[in-house]
DNA sequence: ACTTAAATCGAACGTTCGTTCGAACTTTTG
DNA sequence: CAAAAGTTCGAACGAACGTTCGATTTAAGT
């Protein structure tokens, strides 16, 4: 057996990636369409052995389950998408922007890896025990920096909104796009982040308080008197 | 075999429900769960035998197979939803006060059936050809009763947005709720379909054009020049 | 070239799957 | 109460499931 047997792909350290690593990957890459076409469930053992073109006892040379299969493909996939997204907020920015790129991070990788994607929103619930932990811990960070990108924008504009609400809100509309983005239809990812951002960030820029029916500009000057706030929200 | 063997319920007309369609009943609530705890596939029809407490022979003289027990299920809600959907809609009322009926009408019947909502959303894509069609039918109604809705509020409020990104940007904040809404930390259907109407509502009342930085207030001015519109957005 | 280790395979294991069938039980009907 | 119809069940079917094992083939080290 080559290099580190559990790995999924090359380390972080300079490694060549061996020929382990390299089947591995093209075994995880096949097994990702397969999960994403039938589900977690309803993919066999036989249909991997026939999409990756080995053997079926092969197959248990590189994952001792198939359940563990399914958390390789889940790890790397959100490993990978948490990486980038660190990378790329390391440079500061305004607080409205970070948000913006966590959006544009998001649907990107999510849009260019559709299906590992999928089957990260969809088979979310299967895997268990140890696995299922690991992966929860992972998911939470990615929970973490969101809620913290939005208590930025929340603090420095002053605004009022339930955090909560509005990450599963955004995670809503971001992850449902496995349901119908078609990419000979819809446009590309940085539009459709674009789109998604002047809805949701107007939307929490106004946060809680009801919204106003049309022609209503009594109440609306008492409210929209202190200072600069909320600018993202206007035309 | 009493009434009609194919109904998953009492019909329209005021037929009492038979012994049948009461069984009938009890066991969709009881598969309805072990659907939405185990997934389609993942549910054995030993696992249904197990929480109706009926044999497994027994089931069969109610559904001729486990997709059509799924198909009955999800036809059910759906038709369920669509119909409650109507009669709130049947009263006329301002574009936007529509929205807020749709968003509300989705979600307190999803939180008050979230395992059949979970089943409905979670199991979209296993039934195949008829079954598929006929479920596909009634979705794709469902639709474009909320691009009417959307279309009404672009219209009456000359805004410009793409109603394709804004639809499916909202059933995603909805039905995501699936795999987050806990009863006991989270606010009333009532609460949270405002609190997501805010943020979608605004959102889209803003439309495609950029979202301002702060203090930017130059453009501002130029761009929110015609009339009335948009009040929705300030507070 | 020969040895050793890595990689792959065919065949099979025991289990569970969805479904069927005829017999038995229960309710309704005459 | 007997007959008929409606309902439930135990037992079994063949197929497919995830996994294992010993043998065989391929690549690496010397």
């Amino acid at each position: 057996m080559a290099s580190v047997p559990t790995a999924a792909q090359g380390s972080s350290t300079a490694t060549p990636p061996t020929r382990y690593d390299k089947r591995m990957a093209e075994i995880l890459a096949h097994a990702t369409e397969v999960f994403c076409e039938k589900g977690y469930e309803g993919a066999s053992m036989r249909d991997l052995s026939r999409a990756t073109g080995m053997s079926l006892a092969g197959l248990y040379y590189y994952f001792e389950s198939k359940e563990r299969l399914l958390f390789l493909i889940q790890k790397h996939t959100f490993t990978t998408i948490v990486a980038r997204l660190k990378k790329r907020l390391e440079h500061l920015g305004d607080p409205e922007e970070r948000i913006r790129i966590f959006i544009l991070n998001h649907l990107e990788y999510f849009l260019a890896n559709q299906a590992a994607m999928k089957v990260l929103s969809h088979e979310a619930e299967v895997l268990k025990n140890g696995f299922g932990t690991e992966l929860a811990a992972i998911k939470r960070e990615y929970y973490r920096i969101c809620v913290g990108l939005l208590d930025e924008l929340k603090h420095s504009r002053g605004l009022d909104f339930s955090t909560r609400i509005a990450v599963l809100s955004l995670f809503g509309m971001m992850n449902w796009i496995y349901t119908w983005h078609n990419p000979r239809v819809d446009a590309d990812p940085a539009s459709t982040a674009r789109e998604m951002g002047d809805i949701f960030l107007c939307g929490v820029a106004n946060g809680r308080k009801a919204i106003l029916k049309k022609t209503d500009f009594n109440s609306r000057r008492k409210e929209s008197s202190n200072g600069n706030h909320n600018a993202a929200c206007k035309r």
